[in-house]
This record gives C-alpha cells, sequence and structure tokens, in this order.
RNA sequence: CGGGGUGUGGCGCAGUUGGCUAGCGCGCCGCGUUUGGGACGCGGAGGUCGGAGGUUCAAGUCCUCUCACCCCGACCA
C-alpha cells in the first residue's frame, strides 16, 4: 500500500488515558481506534494482523477437519435457559435487549448452548460423527471492569471450536490432537518460546480444562511452570494433591506471569444430556453427544503479541502476521522514485506485503514510523541506491543497514527471521 | 461492585490562597527556506474548562449531583 493514498495515521503522542502497552502502541502506531472503554475499532494495519492470525488459526483448524461457519450476535432466550445460563445470577456478563414486540433476545457472549441447538437439528446418527465446528465470531460481554487495552475487553473477536464425538476415546482423540494444533499457533505467531500448557480449572464437568498462557510480565495470571516438561498448573488449581497428581515436582517449578491465549475444555457427555444432544448408534441406542470446546481470543492474542514484542521505538511484529514484511521508503528526486516504485511493484506481485513511504515528508518521519508500526524489514532508496542499483535494508531490531543488490534482497526478505 | 485517580482547542498538558482578554507543546491551514532520525521562520484557524445545579461582587479554581476514562481489588464455564 502507498501511505500517500492510504487511510494511516500515527501519533507522536502517547494516548494519556492508557495504561498497557499494547493500548497505547496500537493506538500510537494506528492500528486501532477507541470507540468507549473495551471497545475499540480495527483500522486498516490492526485489521490486516487480525486477519494475518485467523489465517494461521483456520489452517489449523482445518487440519483438524474443522468446518469453518458463523453463527449469530443475537441470541434466543429459550436455548440458554435450557442450561440455566439465561440468569444474570448464573453469567453475569449477558448484554440483553428485546424485540419490538418484547421478546428477550441476548447478544452473544458465547455460542456454546445456540451451537449445541443448532448441531443437534442435523446430528442423528453415529455416520453423522464426529464433526466439528468453528467460527471467528465477536463476543459481546458486559464485564464489570475493561482492562489492558485489548487484553481484556467487553467485546472481541474469538476463535470457537466445538467438537462433537460419539464417545470419550474419541472426544480424547480429537482433544490431543487440537493441543497439538493449538501449539502450532502459538508457534506460527512467533509466541512459541514462551508459550505452555497449563493446567487450570475445568468448571462443572471435568477436573480440569487446559490452558495456553504466554509468559510476560504484564500477564494477568500466575502459573507455575516446569520448563522442562513444558507444562504449567495455574495457581487456580495449584495444591500439592494437584502436583502428585500430575507428576510434578514442587521444586522444579517456576512463579512466573502470563497471560492466556487459548482455553479447551473437555465436557464429556454431561452437556450433551443436558440439551438433549443425542444420536442413535450402530445397535440403534440412544446415546448422548460427547462434546469439547476450544477458545483461542484472536484480539486479546494480537494484545498479548504486541505486549510481548516491543522497544523504546515502537512495536515489533513476528514476521508471520505483520501487517506487511517490508516498510519502503524513497529519499529523494525522480530517479530514486523510479527506482521505488519499481521495487513496489516487484515485491508486490511477488507476493510480498509493502508498505511504501511515498509521502511528501522528511526522512526522520518514516523511519520513524517505520519502527513505530513494528515491520520487519525496512528498505531505503536514495539517490546513492538509485545510482549504483543497490538497495539498503535493515531488520527492524538490527543496529545498522546493509546494501544488496536486488536478488540479495528478495532472497533476504523471503528467508528466516532476523 | 468496593477503593483510588483524572476530565481544560484534534492530541498531550499547565493554570498559585477563587480575580482581569484561559495558556504551552504537538498537530492543522497559508507563504518561504529545508530534506538520512519526527526541521525552521513568519502569519493564521481552533477551547467557555465533561454535564447539570449551587455558593459568591466574581468560578477552570469552592460545594452537591451526574457522566466518562484510567488503575488496584473482586469477578472472569
Amino acid at each position: 500500500m502507498r501511505l500517500s493514498q492510504t487511510f494511516n495515521k500515527t501519533t507522536k503522542t502517547i494516548p494519556g488515558d492508557e495504561q498497557a502497552a499494547n493500548a497505547k502502541l496500537l493506538i500510537q502506531a494506528g492500528y486501532i481506534y477507541k470507540e468507549m472503554a473495551g471497545v475499540y475499532a480495527y483500522l486498516p494495519l490492526g485489521l490486516k494482523v487480525i486477519e494475518n492470525i485467523k489465517q494461521i488459526v483456520r489452517e489449523e483448524m482445518n487440519g483438524l477437519g474443522a468446518s469453518e461457519l458463523l453463527m449469530t450476535s443475537l441470541q434466543a432466550k429459550d436455548v440458554w435457559e435450557l442450561t440455566g445460563r439465561w440468569d444474570d445470577d448464573k453469567v453475569d456478563v449477558w448484554f440483553k435487549s428485546q424485540l419490538k414486540n418484547g421478546t428477550e433476545v441476548g447478544f452473544g457472549w458465547s455460542h456454546e448452548e445456540p451451537l449445541m441447538m443448532m448441531i443437534s437439528k442435523y446430528v442423528k446418527s453415529y455416520r453423522d460423527l464426529p464433526v466439528s465446528v468453528y467460527q471467528f465470531q465477536t463476543k459481546l460481554r458486559n464485564e464489570l471492569r475493561a482492562k489492558s487495552g485489548i487484553m481484556r475487553g467487553r467485546e472481541f473477536l474469538m476463535k470457537d471450536m466445538y467438537a462433537f464425538s460419539r464417545t470419550q476415546a474419541e472426544l480424547d482423540e480429537f482433544y490431543e490432537r487440537t493441543k497439538q494444533a493449538y501449539l502450532n499457533v502459538y508457534k506460527k505467531v512467533g509466541l512459541g518460546p514462551y508459550t505452555y500448557l497449563t493446567f487450570a480449572s475445568g468448571g462443572a464437568f471435568t477436573q480440569f480444562s487446559h490452558e495456553f498462557q504466554t509468559v510476560t510480565d504484564s500477564g494477568e495470571d500466575t502459573i507455575y511452570l516446569d520448563q522442562n516438561k513444558g507444562l504449567a498448573v495455574n495457581e487456580e488449581v495449584y495444591s500439592d494433591e494437584v502436583l502428585s497428581q500430575l507428576g510434578l515436582k514442587k521444586e522444579e517449578l517456576k512463579e512466573v506471569r502470563a497471560s492466556e491465549v487459548g482455553n479447551i475444555f473437555n465436557f464429556g457427555s454431561a452437556k450433551g444430556e443436558q440439551m438433549d444432544v443425542y444420536f442413535t448408534d450402530e445397535s440403534g441406542q440412544r446415546k448422548p453427544v460427547f462434546l469439547s470446546s476450544y477458545g483461542i481470543g484472536v484480539s486479546r492474542l494480537m494484545g498479548v503479541i504486541a505486549e510481548h514484542f516491543y522497544d523504546e521505538k515502537g512495536l515489533i511484529w513476528p514476521k508471520e502476521i505483520a501487517p506487511a514484511q517490508v516498510y519502503l521508503i524513497s529519499i529523494g528526486d525522480d530517479a530514486v522514485i523510479k527506482q521505488a516504485d519499481e521495487l513496489y511493484n516487484v515485491l508486490t506481485e511477488s507476493g510480498v506485503a509493502v508498505i511504501y513511504d511515498d509521502r511528501d515528508v522528511r526522512p526522520g518521519e518514516k523511519f520513524a514510523d517505520a519502527d513505530l508500526m513494528g515491520i520487519p524489514w525496512r528498505v531505503v532508496i536514495n539517490s546513492e541506491t538509485a545510482t549504483n542499483g543497490k538497495y539498503e535494508i535493515k531488520g527492524r531490531t538490527e543496529a545498522s543497514p546493509v546494501n544488496l543488490a536486488k536478488d540479495s534482497l528478495l532472497e533476504k526478505i523471503s528467508g528466516p527471521e532476523k
């Protein structure tokens, strides 16, 4: 994209009403816009990051054989009454409204019940199972207190997946595969080395659920981490009994702050029984469906990544989710612009996303924005490079640039991240 | 929901024990000079001090109510 022709605004001043690093940086760099507390709009750059994360998640979910769909934001009351969760005393984050005729409706804070209901209309036989579906949906939650920028909002984007199985064994098998898929996601978005499978409270149906926790100083959770085993225990279930049950030794655990970036649940057959979702097996017997559910907060994940990777100059996106791979800067006259235009076309045509800073502003401003936006590579075209046919390139975290011929430049950009 | 803090041009802020035409930086508009780390000069536009009510000769400043935002806590299948 050419900056001179796109909607993109950065600002030198740090927002006064934000404390969280992710919010400050993302607003400053022009990724998000605050509508109200806990409610943020995604500007073009921010949307690009969201889409990049979604694509990574999508590929992993598809790899599990799940099918993408999209549920509704408006939800019917009676569906939730089946499990007692329409009650404000049971669920305190409901946004509710009503139709003109007085019928009460809720705004989706979760889609578990509606999706169970939907599936029950289609799944009747063991031949229909197993099946798994997922969606990227905006969740609306009337949180008492929003905080930490996009890490805990009242409106946020979540990937939720639901798997329906015939037996506990079938469920378990899918559950284990999904754990791996989740770890793949965190690896691909750049959080691999910091993210751990964590035992957490399981809710009504099982002793534990599994969380994925990213170790980061600004995290909201405390976990006890066994680095060698790559496992952690959330403090909410941390006890001597649990440790011995999991085969973990207190001496080998380290207490660290972390942010939850995913949570998966095994509901067994309880949910199916509760919501009357049954199928007929090979022998003609009526059996409850086994359910498991799997969530990743996509917008929160973006916040955690922003929170994890930045320096005094701004954001530092992992290349897999950066809104562009290259920030192209031209400094000079017509010859420079010609070379820059040319490179922009070459890169764009070869599928490299480029932010081309062709604005009529001073170089310092371009450099500052390149850093603030956190684009992995910065390429500069000036009168010298226009003359010798080379290109100046520098990685976001590198101290100084190098000059390369076009081929080496392209190779470097598409090569492993520096 | 309990506790703490903050609301003053678009953004970030200052504004003394109430006192005169409410300031500063950035940004914005115009002209000129600049062009490798957010330039500089000159000239402009833009606020009635979150909102309502009250005290006072006089309120950005004091009081009451209210709205919004931030932080801590509680909460978070």
